[in-house]
DNA sequence: GTTAATTACGAAAACGTTTGAGTGTTGAAA
DNA sequence: TTTCAACACTCAAACGTTTTCGTAATTAAC
């Protein structure tokens, strides 16, 4: 097994002290072209590459960018992740990803445990716990130690620092308005319950669409799926309370689901009782994620752009780390969505 | 800005050495009750956390384990970092994450500098490039310097290491023999070209599953998918192949698809063909993610445990790290699949 | 031939820990 | 009184770097 070389270890083969081979290694000026050339030339021919973690310690600063969401398997998420890593990488910067499951302790445990000098900043999207609990003493502990964090999507107005929002409340508001300009008049809405932020927001961008054109708000076509997270039985129950709406309001023209499970469920539906999409109903969804790109028909979503979403986040916590000026004040970066267009519309 | 607290402020304030206080918070006897009372009410008041850079300096190790995957965004790599995660944690281990995006280059990039001392160990599935140049002198490299790797799914003979892999081969066999059980005779092959592992594996399981049940191979029946990654075009390429093989062997009564992508793009040429699923043709997929559980009608298909995947391998390589025996053998793991059956089918 | 400047390098501190060896004090056994 | 163990600490090296300061040797200037 083939040991790690160190500046050390140059220095003891090549009969010279560990500055000399560090200075030479750097190009100083400082040592004498011949004895740079020789050191240089060993040093490449044992494949010498600094430890890294003793820069970090001699910097104090690891380079490394810690994220913590709450899942990676949504497709959101992941793409979140894709773009954090891209201007990451491009601005040699690691990124280190940890889980929270949706917990609030498992968020405070990774936060303390990534904030021992593993991490220069965060990038982070709170767990569901953490949101119901209301509990942020774990993001003021951290940043009250000067390092810096960017929350992204799932935010919350007591935390005072970089922000990264999707602006969901008008994404709903384009996509119905799109449904209503292709001439549907009666639209059922699948949304969350209200103490979901991101469901409550996008029910409020329906709501302000209906009423911003004349059409009547009919709070029968609003469905809140009671959504317990670790019970199987939602979807079933949603496909049924559809399709008692769908019988009870024939004139139903379209759907707005607040996300792509909501709207599987509805194509469920549709495809057993033969209703044509888009002919008879169109099918609009947030998320623009792996199941309106590959279903049959595909689905017309609203795109939250979330790869542009991490690269914001890491562009604003670059910024931040790499400024002289602490004390520059928060930002919040609004991305908009867009309606990505498809068949089910 | 509460400045970060060390061992040598606290030896300060107190009026010991600093070997005092480190010796006091680890409950060392050497140190009498009443100073380590002392110094412990001290620290807890400040909150004091050890800096992991400096002891990662000192013991040599980090106590971080490596991922370098392909993609995020596929369902199946998100859930093996998953299970890479949860076995980490429960260990003490923290989890970096690095994207190749299929490339050769940034591949060896993120492996030189996760290796520069930043992690104890790897976890990898090869790059769709890496796996096309057969070039493993990265891998190798760092595997020379002690550092150990463990290579899950898209792996290589021709690297001596600890791998997870999934049973492709079969679990292609029992998808196939699930059709053949439900009596269907003329099974569609949705594959990718050769050189592609996983591929190749699934295809020798079809042509096994069928040769073993006396139905007769008609390599017309196998389409072999040029698939460029940096291009769209491959998909409707698929679907026009998909509806010409169809209209000419009209006996076709069921699919396989080497993957749900394989899967979504016939169940568009069927649905546009008004052929129902499964009554006329049944429909199977590897890769059990979200597209099959929420397409309609939903997909049957070969389940590879992802998550189990990800637990395996962190398993085996932390098992190394905190083993003494570093001539330990290598060892592969073979993940079963396992057939779940839906609509489809 | 003295002084100053330049060249080429080395010593040592620092980053924050851990840890084995060393040291001064106390009390008790011989 | 001597000896020695026990106690309660401190010292210093080590991990692998960077960087400031110091210094010997050479050269140049006067």
């Amino acid at each position: 097994m083939k040991q790690k070389i160190t500046l050390k270890k140059i220095a003891q083969e090549l009969n010279v002290s560990i500055s000399t081979v560090s200075k030479a290694l750097k190009d100083s000026s400082e040592i004498g072209l011949e004895t740079r050339k020789r050191i240089k030339a060993f040093a490449k021919f044992y494949n010498y590459r600094p430890n890294n973690i003793a820069l970090s310690l001699k910097h104090r600063k690891t380079k490394t960018i810690g994220v913590i969401i709450p899942e990676v398997v949504h497709y959101f998420f992941a793409q979140v992740i894709d773009g954090i890593e891209k201007i990451a990488s491009e601005n040699g910067y690691n990124v280190v990803v940890a889980l929270s499951n949706e917990s609030h302790e498992k968020e405070v445990i990774n936060m303390e445990t990534l904030a021992d000098s593993l991490i220069d900043g965060f990038i982070l999207s709170l767990s569901k716990g953490t949101m119901q609990s209301q509990d942020f003493h774990h993001v003021d502990e951290v940043m009250s130690q000067g390092m810096p964090v960017v929350l992204f999507d799932r935010i919350s107005d007591l935390i005072n620092c970089d922000k990264v929002v999707v602006d969901d409340s008008h994404g709903a508001y384009q996509a119905v308005n799109h449904l209503i300009s292709k001439g549907r008049k009666n639209i059922l809405l699948l949304t969350t319950q209200d103490f979901i932020t991101v469901g409550r927001l996008r029910t409020q961008g329906y709501i302000k669409a209906i009423h911003d054109s004349d059409l009547i708000l009919n709070n029968d076509l609003i469905i809140k799926v009671i959504d317990n997270k670790n019970s199987n039985a939602a979807l079933p129950a949603l496909e049924s309370q559809i399709e008692k709406t769908l019988t009870k309001y024939p004139q139903i023209d379209a759907i707005f689901a607040v996300n792509e499970i909501y709207a599987a469920a509805a194509l469920r539906v549709l495809r057993q009782a033969s209703m044509q999409v888009p002919d008879k109903i169109a099918l609009v969804c947030f998320t623009d994620g792996l199941i309106s790109k590959f279903s049959s028909p595909t689905l017309t979503t609203v795109s939250q752009h979330s790869e542009e979403i991490g690269k914001k986040a890491a562009k604003i916590l670059i910024d931040r780390l790499s400024s002289d000026d602490n004390d520059a004040p928060y930002k919040t970066e609004i991305i908009h969505c867009t309606v990505v267009e498809r068949e089910s519309s």
